[in-house]
DNA sequence: CTGGAATCTTGCGTGAATGCACAATAGTTT
DNA sequence: AAACTATTGTGCATTCACGCAAGATTCCAG
């Protein structure tokens, strides 16, 4: 209690650094009797006068030049911090935090290794868990979402290509199964826990292959292909983990009714940041690459 | 340009610090559209967003966290700086100075050492000089003044007592002159370069003593009374310096007509301080003593 | 000593900032 | 699932702070 309103401390600064009520008003950009009020209104509310009053101006009291020393530092602080906070919109500093699923993590770790690269003074995160990262509590400034669109209010949703996948085999399982044919009832497959899965190529999978047919299953995506790469069945694999796998065979090439879009979402308070524009960017350049 | 209003900054520091605009609203005593609008402000002015908008409140950005920090120190500042200033009306400490004419210091400065030890946190300092020192410029917290009643707006005025003076000579002119009767025609006396000179004694003088007899002129009073004191005459002296000067015979007892107030002023910006009440009362308690 | 310049001071009218009320949304609890 | 609470967002009326201008005082110069 007594120094709640910062604007008349800064008044006061003002008439005890230029030693006048007009000088300070000038400087201020408000008018005379303004000043007058807050000296006023500072001193009443203080109990302690703060500057003598002449015809010749204002001279701070002891009280006077101790407001104005802290005031001083006070403004030096607000003036540096006023410089910082125009580079925070548009300077390449900082952290920078990008968030998305567990399965989408080895696509985005060699574009993200090297945007740091390119941004030596940017500290780039990569949040990937289980559960969903929001953005609107600030946890990330970037998310790669996959899946349906998402509609949150507040966020900025871009497409980002598709995650296009074939049914796979290990090449041990296509030696001992022979290759995949229209009758799908000599082969084991591999399917989500859930029947009822959402992900397109799942729902093809329910329609097109008897559920007897599928004989290992794991309610977590990446278990899955890991269990397609242990030759455990046929199951759908991402293009790019084919790619880097010799030992995996399409059994039937990648349709484009089994493509998962990819989004990429900012939150509209940080999407206008230089450095989410050109994250953004690069992983929309890199996306252009991918299968 | 940017931060110049200080009360939206304390505003978003609140909201940083809290988390919600609501609780910034409360614990600020606004309304929690003051609150949004200052934010708003703020943050269009600078061109950064500082805070990301959700349903359970605003979480700061990296600008918004700075500012946070900033702000935080200043609070801590302006608290203690509130608590220093109350102080200042209050507390025995800091400076305290006093002005007179040259003459009184033998006076006063007996009281003022005696001040001094009694407030080992106050440093007293006495302003003494030929030229007459202003109160409304801060040079000094109170004077003591002779002679007519000050009347300068915004100084609070007191009675002082009253400089008494006898007619004395040393006691070498004594023995060589004589006591002094009604016959002023076979002394010879000591008075201003004046003749003209205001003060009350120096007034009797020119009325009752024929210039002529006048024979050493001074403009300086204490060259007058040192005069007197190496035996050029009969001159005015104070009774303080009759009494500790035993070489100094009292021709003609002090009169009432003959005594200068005394007058004690503050400027009434500082007169209620605890210091300068201190010191008043402490003068006038020594003022009684005076002969 | 008299005019002039600069300053502080104060009453008055206007406008911008504030408070209020209601709406909307999301999270929480029953 | 549904009611409840806590939050933010916005249009409208009001008030308070601001700017303006005239007055008062002091200091300075000729």
């Amino acid at each position: 209690m007594g120094l709640e309103t910062w604007d008349e401390i800064r008044t006061a600064y003002q008439v005890a650094r230029l030693g006048t009520v007009s000088g300070a008003a000038e400087a201020l950009g408000v008018h005379h009797a303004t000043v007058i009020r807050h000296v006023d209104a500072l001193e009443s509310r203080l109990g302690v006068k703060l500057f003598q009053r002449h015809a010749r101006g204002y001279t701070p009291t002891e009280a006077g030049q101790d407001l104005m020393q802290v005031a001083q530092v006070t403004a030096e602080q607000f003036s540096q911090l006023a410089g910082r906070l125009r580079g925070h919109g548009s300077a390449m500093t900082g952290e920078l935090t990008l968030t998305t699923v567990e399965s989408l993590t080895p696509l985005l770790v060699p574009v993200l290794a090297e945007f740091e690269v390119e941004h030596p003074d940017l500290s780039v995160r990569l949040l990937a868990d289980q559960r969903l990262f929001r953005l609107e509590y600030g946890e990330a400034h970037v998310a790669v979402r996959a899946g349906a669109r998402p509609d949150e209010p507040d966020n900025i949703v871009q497409e980002l290509g598709a995650l296009r996948s074939a049914l796979c085999a290990h090449r041990r399982y296509v030696t001992a199964h022979g290759p995949l044919g229209d009758d799908f009832g000599a082969h084991d497959f591999v399917g989500p826990a859930d029947e009822r899965h959402r992900a397109p190529f799942y729902r093809w999978l329910a329609a097109h292959v008897p559920a007897s047919r599928v004989r290992f299953r794991a309610s977590d995506a990446r278990a899955c292909i890991e269990a397609v790469e242990a030759g455990a069945g046929i199951g759908f694999v991402p293009l790019w983990r084919v790619r880097n796998n010799p030992d995996l065979v399409e059994m039937r090439p990648a349709e484009a009714d089994w493509a998962v879009p990819l989004w990429l979402v900012t939150h509209v308070d940080l999407h206008r940041t230089a450095k989410v524009q050109a994250l953004t960017a690069r992983l929309k350049e890199a996306a252009r690459t991918w299968p």
